[in-house]
DNA sequence: ACGGCTGAATTGTGATCACAAGATCACAAA
DNA sequence: TTTGTGATCTTGTGATCACAATTCAGCCGT
């Protein structure tokens, strides 16, 4: 998925760059989960015709990332409970994977950036009133620098691929459910992690990030928000959240 | 990848059906690894314009199973050795949690049809001459049906879409290693992956695909077949086959 | 007979046009 | 105020056109 390898031999086509650019802004969350997209307001957005629209579009529905509905519709895929249990699922065993591989041969310096985001997270999270935006970007920054260095790049790809299709459910839970996120016991997976790392325990590197990653899926659908989402329903209305509002905690 | 679950909302566009067709070509190996493929060429082959084939072939090399080189041409991409190595490793992973999840709800009737596929490859592959085409047929429906019953539909995407990427090395070594293919210890792993999944051990079931997996890999690599390959070189030529003529067993 | 060069032909990419299917809104009837 | 209905606009999809880049055939010169 995604450009793949190709990125290195850019073949720059208008196509490309408009897949990639909307990607980004898809996997930081800067489009809203189930907002309507319409080919011909994204190509003016990007200067260009429909048609790189249209082909980047094409591949980001094929990824998961867009959704276009049987109305033609398209709009930003976001996952209902189950489907986002079942991304868990495969992230944890393709993200265990990656940081068992990486745990075998990161070198000095990067050991270093991993620490320092954890570092980073450690202190953003502590925070009487933390950036939640900041917290996952320093989030997805730790988790990718270590799967960066397991040196796969189709794995790699994988992976961002399952984030692009989880990001709106992390984006949702973050918009309505603006205090308490920082339950998380993200800081002893994280710690043990970057332990696990630095003495070289592959299986408890992994055993980590698993239990990273499976505590705060379960967080995620704790909060109810992806309850309300049918896949098939359509674009996410205010209407469509009203309803089970996110209890906070 | 694909259209993922929209397959059971049909959204009958052209580009969909050229997508699917092209992708059954691709997976069954019909289609040679290398081979250039023109868009109008295409057009005309499924009876349409361009455009759904440029959709189709757009989703088609963000999946990697087609690779559009710097030159513009489209052609059957074949992993090197160093890809498909990382290929294998990345099926374990998913199709292992696959059979893992699969062995703890499986029905009996799906056990049933699971025990016929490794009936029926077994008895083609001790034949005296055995179809290698029908062979590898056989082993798909065998992994397949298992992974279906995960009931985990992103994963089954995934996982098909790594066969996508990897069909091409098989369809090369079928061509290249007329004789000898079936040295595999596949009967071995098959025989003891039903069985463990008839008496629900999902831990061994894993390790017996992880192992069957792992031993057709190998097969493959030894072979030499992709050492030859250059991802960046384009369309695999005669000559470029010709150097080190895959050696019998 | 062979190598380098030029022409035409083919290719993917992008833009534009045509069209059918939904969505939206205004207005009228209840 | 609410509901049904029509026209109108918007949308994705597919076809066609235009173009630059690449490929390839054929020719010329040696």
């Amino acid at each position: 998925m995604t450009t793949r390898l190709q990125d290195s031999i850019k073949r720059n086509t208008l196509a490309d760059t408009v897949h990639h650019k909307l990607r980004g802004l898809l996997i930081t969350g800067a489009i809203a989960p189930g907002e309507k997209l319409t080919l011909r307001g994204l190509a003016e957005q990007f200067g260009t015709s429909v048609m790189p629209v249209r082909e980047a579009v094409s591949r980001l529905s094929a990824e998961g990332a867009l959704t276009v509905l049987a109305n033609r519709t398209v709009c930003v895929s976001c996952p209902n409970a189950t489907v986002f249990a079942e991304l868990v699922k495969i992230r944890c065993a393709l993200e265990g994977l990656a940081t068992e591989v990486a745990c075998k041969q990161l070198s000095p310096t990067k050991l270093q950036r991993i620490r320092q985001a954890v570092l980073r997270f450690e202190r953003q999270g502590t925070k009487p009133r933390p950036n939640p935006t900041l917290l996952s970007r320093t989030n997805r920054d730790l988790h990718f620098t270590i799967y960066r260095a397991a040196q796969m790049p189709h794995l790699f790809d994988l992976i961002e691929g399952l984030w692009v299709q989880v990001a709106p459910a992390i984006s949702l839970t973050l918009r309505h459910a603006t205090r308490g996120i920082i339950q998380w016991d993200s800081f002893d997976h994280h710690a043990r992690l970057l332990d696990s790392l630095m003495s070289r325990d592959p299986v408890r590197a992994r055993q980590a990030v698993v239990a990273d990653i499976r505590s705060t899926g379960a967080f995620i659908l704790k909060t109810g928000v992806l309850d309300t989402i049918d896949a098939t329903a359509g674009p996410i209305t205010a209407k469509t959240l009203r309803a089970p509002r996110v209890r906070r905690m």
